[in-house]
RNA sequence: GGCGGCAUAGCCAAGUGGUAAGGCAGAGCUCUGCAAAAGCUCCAUUCCCCAGUUCGAAUCUGGGUGCCGCCUCCA
């Protein structure tokens, strides 16, 4: 089994992963609050986790992937009153509008999603633990966690608690006994939603939620902890507080964090409202490009939208996928045989490349070199038929490679035909096979004039060796 | 102000001590009725700047400069 390495937030290297439990990879994500629409900015880590866990499954291992959804929150209570409506009915929406953008994007789903508002009595629980220990303290129905009491605070922002003090930008609730120390729960104001509590009515404070949740789906130091690099602070460091001041144990043994995507040079965000909907994003791009966009940069990087970003990539993804739907066609005519020396060093060189795609994968999950490779096997495998290669055991070698790693892992292919009926599909085949007769009689004018016109309806026609072919 | 990160060709982007992957764009050629697709060749003596360590640095150290993120809700 391949050695894989991870960019460890909390020690800031590459380490070697060594899991929890053999054979087994436990990983929560953080994932949304459902008040809005999913925007691209939120399509990243779904995106990079999914490529993390298809590896490691393809790897060998069982995977365990919980990715929760903080439903009880300011911004769905204020969207809840605009609209008249209950918190519930706009956090059930959005959530139901997340899961089908990711499932639009071809996401495995997570094995769990759990939300807070089911799992209110875990954080009771888990705050008046806090409480007993005396990390923790309630103060007229709030309770605050106390932050002086968690010598480690800040190991993993790399924050100094003094600094933090004085770095308050906003006015200090008067009820904390710390400038730096937070909520765990919060009395209820009228009209919210509220539960019954050994502190009053209230609700959750932000982060607790998830050291409640993780602690139950997954235990004690899981393996990896995972969110966009705007939540290392506050949210996962009051996470690793949390848990750890509870337990007594770590929280995850690794944290990995991917980077924000800019628009503008500015970071995408609901609230700054220059987010780019998902939804409008797949209307318009396939899948496919969607995720080769995603994966084409590392995952700690920024990576910057801007309009036309999405058609100067498909440029590049359309050679990749091209590559795998012609390959998938050729198989069909592939001849067996005894293997020529071409054959044998095309599937040398394939199998090199492969291994090159393993190791950067291994290598924090470098998708950005792992794409670089696939390229350089598609330059090989085209290259092999334009020398006449036609090998069964090579196209099908090429084909396993695309369609594994291009396809399966990174999921950038698209090889079905998109929204084509089978009706269009009979009816260019009648189209073109009688613009080939016109051809055989040299009537170019005519064949021209029906590919132009194909053209026109956005239908591209390639003239080649092996017949005439067609995409939209 | 504090903390973290980044700076590689016209653009996007890998590369963490051994002499610059890959993609787009561009130039030439091959194939082709023409086109498209595809292939071949070319396209950074050089990695923000300045010092230093080293036989050797884009890669390590120190100092600049610029940009991004976090310190407030945020993927």
């Amino acid at each position: 089994m391949a050695e894989i390495r991870v960019y460890n937030t909390l020690s800031q290297e590459k380490e070697v992963f060594v899991p929890r439990k053999p054979g087994q990879v436990s990983i929560y994500v953080c994932g949304v609050t459902p008040y809005s629409d999913t925007h691209l900015g939120h399509a990243r880590p779904s995106v990079v986790w999914d490529v993390i866990i298809r590896f490691f499954r393809w790897l060998g291992y069982e995977t365990l992937h919980v990715q929760n959804f903080t439903d009880v929150d300011d911004k769905i209570i204020k969207k809840a009153q605009e609209e008249g409506v209950s918190a519930l009915e706009i956090s059930k929406r959005y959530i139901a509008e997340y899961l089908a953008s990711m499932d639009a994007l071809g996401v495995l789903r997570a094995d769990q999603y759990p939300k807070v508002s089911e799992h209110i009595d875990d954080i009771i629980k888990l705050v008046d633990q806090l409480v007993r220990k005396e990390h923790a303290y309630s103060a007229n129905g709030d309770v605050f966690f106390r932050v002086a009491s968690f010598p480690e605070y800040g190991k993993l922002s790399k924050q100094k608690l003094e600094e933090l003090r004085q770095g308050t930008r906003f006015e200090v609730d008067p009820k904390k006994k710390d400038a730096a120390d937070f909520a765990l729960w919060k009395s209820a104001k009228p009209g919210e939603p509220a539960w019954e509590s050994p502190w009053g009515e209230g609700r959750p404070g932000w982060h607790i939620e998830c050291s409640a949740m993780s602690l139950k789906y997954l235990g004690e130091a899981f393996d990896f902890h995972g969110g966009g690099n705007d939540l290392i602070f506050p949210h996962h460091e009051n996470e690793i507080a949390q848990s750890e001041a509870a337990t007594g144990e770590p929280l995850a043994r690794y944290w990995v964090h991917s980077g924000m995507i800019t628009l503008k040079e500015e970071k995408m965000s609901k609230s700054l409202g220059n987010f780019i909907s998902l939804k409008q994003l797949l209307e318009k791009y396939p899948r496919g490009l969607l995720r080769f966009y995603l994966l084409s940069t590392h995952y700690r990087s920024g990576l910057e939208y801007y309009e036309g970003k999405l058609e100067e990539m498909g440029k590049g993804w359309s050679r990749l996928n091209e590559a795998a739907l012609k390959l998938q066609e050729d198989l069909a005519q592939a001849q067996g045989g005894e293997l020529s020396s071409l054959d044998q060093e095309a599937l040398e060189k394939l199998d090199t490349l492969e291994k090159g795609i393993i190791d950067a994968l291994s290598d924090d999950f470098n998708t950005a070199m792992a794409l670089g490779v696939l390229f350089e096997a598609v330059r090989d495998i085209n290259s092999y038929k334009h020398q006449g290669g036609y090998h069964s055991q090579v196209l099908q070698k090429g084909w396993d490679v695309l369609r594994l790693w291009a396809g399966d892992i990174l999921g950038v292919l698209q090889l079905e035909k998109q929204q084509q009926e089978g009706l269009t599909d009979s009816l260019m085949q009648i189209l073109l096979s009688l613009r080939e007769e016109l051809r055989k009689q040299k009537n170019f004018a005519l064949a021209d004039q029906i590919r132009d016109q194909l053209a026109e309806l956005g239908v591209v026609v390639e003239d080649t060796p092996q017949g005439p072919r067609w995409k939209v």
